[in-house]
RNA sequence: GCGCCUCUAGCUCAACGGCAGAGCAACGGACUCUUAAUCCGCAGGUUCUGGGUUCGAAUCCCAGGGGGCGCACCA
């Protein structure tokens, strides 16, 4: 019998045939010789009307069908594009079964190229075989999905509707292998680090936790892989990269979802401004390889990401943007007099680098386009960050601002262990005062660090980000195969 | 979490206080070169849910739910 998944109209009555006969009914495999886009390219020099001998066998879903009397066209489309199947009944075996398929349905046809009167490149089809049928009808052959909810929860339908939809997806996955090969080619290797953290580090944000039965202890996604990574660089691996999946436990928009993709790497014996030439290398060659050109268009503006991006220091935009000439080494209260102009009320527990970054937040960020690093952020805000060499109260650290929003966080790390435990401390009191994204003192990785880590360079790349910008994408579901939703109720 | 917008047939949308409709899909039929084919026929509804106002509610009001955008938080 057929399955009614939800009890809706929509499931086809399969009048001709039931569900377990059709099941019989469908291979186990199929041969095909061809993908649809490798046809077009090879026999698109084929004049209207010409046939060829040549036999090939395409698979994929049919997406429109005109049946036309004793002569049937149909749209066939795989993962590499589309091809036209042109079935006749003269030629096709079960011409009257292919002329009453569903939109939707999956087939496989063998046949031999050939180019209509009309000029439409095609598979003249003299075999065919039904692959998987449409059980729920297809939507609006024109309009396809729009309903924003529908294409995120039932991504499948948007996939399958929508050619932009499925670019977007190949591009990321062209971008993540881009970056992959790249760095590999640069000597870093790819590692795997936990994801399930005792104690959540590496970055200040809230985490999603969770519980190990065996060991009865409490666990948390990771926020960050960066502890780890660095832990393999005291550990003798000199250039480590990890793409993966961090999860945060914060708001969502069209730029945050609770788990997203990030590209954190490490190389020894190089600083934050080794970093920045790599940051502006790997994001410009991803635009070169995915787009064709670093210089792109996204959401109407243009974007020009080609090396060497402007480098600003923090306070030098601050006074820029906003008028005031402010520093992390002045008195705590003189700051906040001046933050408080701009609308800033701060708290007791904030000195004056937190001051620095919240009036770079309020006044500059929002102006900036990029691409642009924002350089020599206020050490107090940086915990895992190397002080700057020529400024105690600085640390070597920059955001890469590509298309006003953040795109990459990197610095010189901080490889001394009693500084770092001094943060860590810093850290901690802020989250006894009631800030839940500060981090904790994490005496594994403290002790990592008194066994040594070199001078270090750390960058992290967020790859969803990355991927809008490239796909031209304004929402980070755009580039999620699967985003994060509300639970559907009936 | 707060504010604004939105939700009608499987899909895309009308109707905006007065009989719930169209196109596409599906289903039945005609048609031997179509391109969102065309033509004929048939069927399809808890108008997101629950209250309220009204002679009468898809439409107005209240509450709840989903989604979008903005703010906040963050990458």
């Amino acid at each position: 019998m057929e399955e009614q998944v939800d009890g809706s109209a929509s499931v086809d009555a399969d009048s001709e045939m039931h569900s377990d006969e059709l099941g019989a009914a469908i291979p186990y495999r199929f041969e095909r010789t061809n993908e649809c886009a490798e046809l077009v390219a090879k026999y698109s020099e084929l004049a209207d009307g010409e046939e060829t001998e040549d036999v090939v066998s395409v698979a994929g879903r049919l997406m429109l069908l005109r049946v036309q009397g004793k002569v049937a066209f149909g749209r066939l489309v795989d993962s590499s594009g589309e091809i036209q199947l042109f079935v006749s009944a003269k030629v096709a075996e079960d011409f009257a079964s292919f002329s009453k398929l569903s939109l939707g349905d999956w087939v496989g046809a063998k046949g031999s190229v050939v180019k209509t009167r009309r000029g439409e490149l095609s598979v003249k089809v003299s075999e065919w075989v039904l692959l998987a049928k449409a059980r729920r009808s297809f939507g609006d052959k024109f309009h396809g999905v729009s309903d924003q909810d529908l294409r995120f929860r039932q991504r499948y339908l948007d996939l399958w509707a929508n050619a932009d939809s499925r670019s977007a997806l190949q591009l990321r996955s062209r971008t993540i292998s881009w970056l992959r090969h790249s760095l590999e080619s640069r000597g870093f290797i790819e590692v795997e680090t936990p994801v399930l953290h005792p104690i959540a580090g590496g970055a200040t944000a809230k985490p999603f936790v969770t519980k190990h039965n065996t060991l009865d202890m409490e666990l948390f996604l990771r926020i960050a892989p960066e502890l780890y990574l660095k832990r393999m660089v005291v550990g003798g691996f000199e250039k480590v990269f990890e793409i993966g999946r961090v999860f945060r436990n914060e708001g969502m928009s069209p730029r945050h979802n609770p788990e997203f993709t990030m590209l954190e790497l490490y190389q020894a014996y190089a600083d934050y401004s080794d970093a920045m030439a790599l940051t502006e290398e790997l994001v410009s060659g991803a635009a070169l390889e995915t787009c064709g050109s670093s210089m792109i268009e996204y959401q109407g503006r243009e974007l020009d990401l080609t090396p060497p991006w402007p480098r600003e220091t923090m306070c030098s935009l601050i006074a820029k943007y906003a008028g005031v000439d402010v520093s992390p080494a002045m008195e705590v209260s003189e700051i906040a007099g001046i933050a408080s102009k701009f609308g800033i009320e701060g708290e007791p527990a904030w000195g004056a680098g937190k001051y620095v970054l919240e009036l770079y937040e309020k006044t500059v960020e929002s102006e900036l386009w990029g691409p642009v690093f924002v350089y020599d952020f206020p050490k107090e805000v940086s915990p895992l960050a190397r002080p700057h060499r020529n400024d105690p109260d600085l640390a070597e650290r920059f955001e890469a601002i590509v298309a006003g929003r953040e795109l990459a966080n990197a610095f010189s790390e901080l490889i001394d262990p009693q500084d770092q435990r001094r943060r860590f401390e810093a850290q901690a009191e802020l989250k006894k005062v009631g800030d839940e994204e500060a981090m904790s003192v994490d005496e594994d990785y403290l002790r990592a660090l008194e066994y040594g880590l070199p001078p270090t360079a750390g960058i992290g790349i967020g790859i969803d980000r990355l991927v809008m910008l490239l796909a031209n994408q304004a929402s980070i579901k755009e580039v999620i195969a699967f985003p994060t939703l509300r639970p559907e109720v009936n």
